[in-house]
DNA sequence: ATGAAAGCGCTAACAG
DNA sequence: CTGTTAGCGCTTTCAT
């Protein structure tokens, strides 16, 4: 057993292999021609030595960080899980790493960030969650032509940075066709999500054009606030009870808060769907085992992290920005809206779980 | 506007405040005393330069990363966000950034492995969720006394790298001396997991030691193969009765699994938990809405990915190892066991989703 | 308490 | 095709 104790260095390697650093780089890196034989020479130097370039001496000389990062909210959420796997692989396929950073709390404006965890410095682009982090460092970022991609989240005014988006519009509207054709409910209840939660009005702006495009009018007193959550939708219904508003449906802002409706309606003994119908936003596993099943609306939410990824990278690359992808939603009939089991389209999930 | 176009440096800052570069860093990292007047200068050139240290060249020059790796198999599950949570805020806490990298498939031993995305290069650190890497490569990290911290997974043999599990086997027993000494059932299956999976093996470790101190022979004929998928659940169930095995119980490899169970019980007419019981094993968000709701095992998820990143912080500074934690699991009685569901623990889930 | 200077390990011109 | 040689931006002795 001889040699150093340390790691490797590219100069090891190449003392090994008789060769020049630089082709030792050229070998590793694979962008410049090099003899066989040599190559072969400086690979087989490489094994023996176990040597693996430190990253850190890369960056620093190419100035690219081949690291992706992902600025998130307070993490959770079943949607959670399958998006990080999008944006994982598909950095992954694009030969990228990926940074995580979850902020708490929505940082104020006011302190000049000392640290900024992931930005310039440490990456080579930011795909940027709702609510991640404040508008101005946003809008620096940008003005510096710091590659970024928004997810869940329409870009600032003025500002022309890419985002991935979802349908949420158009899903809502699907939802509240569906419970007016087929099932014939007229007043129907939109539970709103977070205030300012900007899928929320996109969805709530759905319930009033399905409403409208049905002749039916938009009435205030149907509207609830379920928070995108149990509690709080649970709360809504009891609300809306209490208020006396006749209803014949509900359409939840998302499926926790539908849950929550579900459960209110059901404490109170109004028949879920006969007397009530109830729909979600997001399909959630547990959409499919609750009873009656919810019917809800889904988001292809992997693809959407991989979208994100793919409009990022093509940024770094420097192809055009590539403006607002907005990913189709789909309707998922189950029992809560009033359509029978049998009705219901076939489960087509195979959720594979762990 | 003057000034380079460019990112400004720890040289533009120290011409700016007319000190070394020595000095500047001394003021970013606080770690030499500098005079105050001497650092409020620096400090006002920095916030006037908007200048950030490059993570690259402070990696480089001081042979740390300040950088946690975290790998994990095929990225999916409910209990996945919050496990992310707590290793992602637990390393925030302790001033580490953190990489993610899922393998897509256990790598073969074979290969050298000419790109390893996380390691000694990029990292200060590493976590190891259980099949997300190669017991070579393992091995080969551990003896360069590269801080590791497995999780779910038993270190393997002869090395004495720390990890983190939870309490499998007294959690099946606990379910199982449950369902003997509160229902009276004695004819109990049980589900296994994948091949080879861990948690299974503890889980019927504990399920056969309930049966034993219970004096209840074990057999065979009652073990099924849940995989721990819904699927394989239904499918184990389905044969249990094809083969017209005696049971009136269920023990589930996990909840999963255990809706299957459900379900092909379902389908067959057998009452739950009449005529057969039901347990699972997460608690998975899903176990509270199936019905009957789903009595199970509740392991501290996000505070095992805390634990791991504490064992590694503490590795890396040079504290001693630390050996196995195993986190203490939870029974969670609902229905499915036959308790009624004023029995059943009220459920403290204020779960907060999204 | 501060400055000078030597690297950290690698990439990328530039020569040849 | 290959070697030489500047840096990349920062930390860290070592002097002073």
């Amino acid at each position: 057993m001889a040699g150093h104790n340390h790691a490797p260095t590219i100069a090891d390697v190449a003392k090994r292999a008789g060769v020049s650093i630089a082709t030792v780089s050229r070998v590793v890196n694979g962008n410049t021609p090099v003899i066989d034989e040599t190559a072969k020479r400086v690979r087989s130097a490489i094994s023996d030595l176990h040597y693996h370039p430190r990253a850190a001496a890369r960056v620093l000389a190419s100035r690219r960080t081949d690291t992706l990062g992902l600025l998130l909210p307070e993490i959770g959420g079943e949607f959670f899980s399958p998006l990080l796997r999008g944006i994982e692989s598909e950095a992954r396929l694009a030969g990228y790493d990926l940074l995580v950073h979850a902020t708490s709390h929505i940082p104020h404006a006011s302190t000049p960030a000392p640290h900024r965890p992931l930005a310039e410095h440490n990456t080579d682009g930011l795909i940027v969650f709702t609510q991640s982090i404040d508008l101005d460092e946003l809008a620096r970022l940008h003005r510096n032509k710091f590659p970024l991609v928004l997810l869940y989240q329409t870009p600032p005014a003025k500002t022309e940075i890419p985002s991935v988006m979802i349908e949420n519009k158009s899903g809502a509207q699907k939802l509240v066709n569906h419970l007016i054709e087929v099932h014939g409910r007229r007043r129907i209840a939109f539970l709103r999500g977070p205030d300012g939660n900007e899928d929320s009005v996109e969805r709530e702006r759905g319930y009033r054009a399905a409403l409208k495009s049905h002749g039916l009018a938009f009435d205030p007193a149907l509207i609830g606030v379920g928070g995108f959550n149990e509690e709080d939708g649970q709360a809504a219904v009891r609300k809306l009870m209490a208020d006396r508003v006749d209803f014949d449906a509900i359409v939840a802002g998302d499926d926790d808060s539908a849950i929550g409706a579900l459960h209110a309606l059901k404490l109170a003994g109004r028949r879920v769907p006969d007397e009530v119908a109830v729909t979600g936003f997001d399909d959630l596993p547990v959409a499919r085992y609750i009873s009656p099943a919810l019917t809800t609306v889904r988001a292809p939410i992997e693809q959407i992290g991989r979208e994100a990824v793919r409009k990022l990278t093509g940024l770094i690359r420097g192809q055009p920005a590539g403006g607002r992808a907005l990913m189709r939603t789909e309707l998922v009939i189950r029992e809560s809206c009033g359509c029978s089991p049998d009705r219901a389209s076939p489960d087509a999930d195979s959720a594979t779980r762990r």
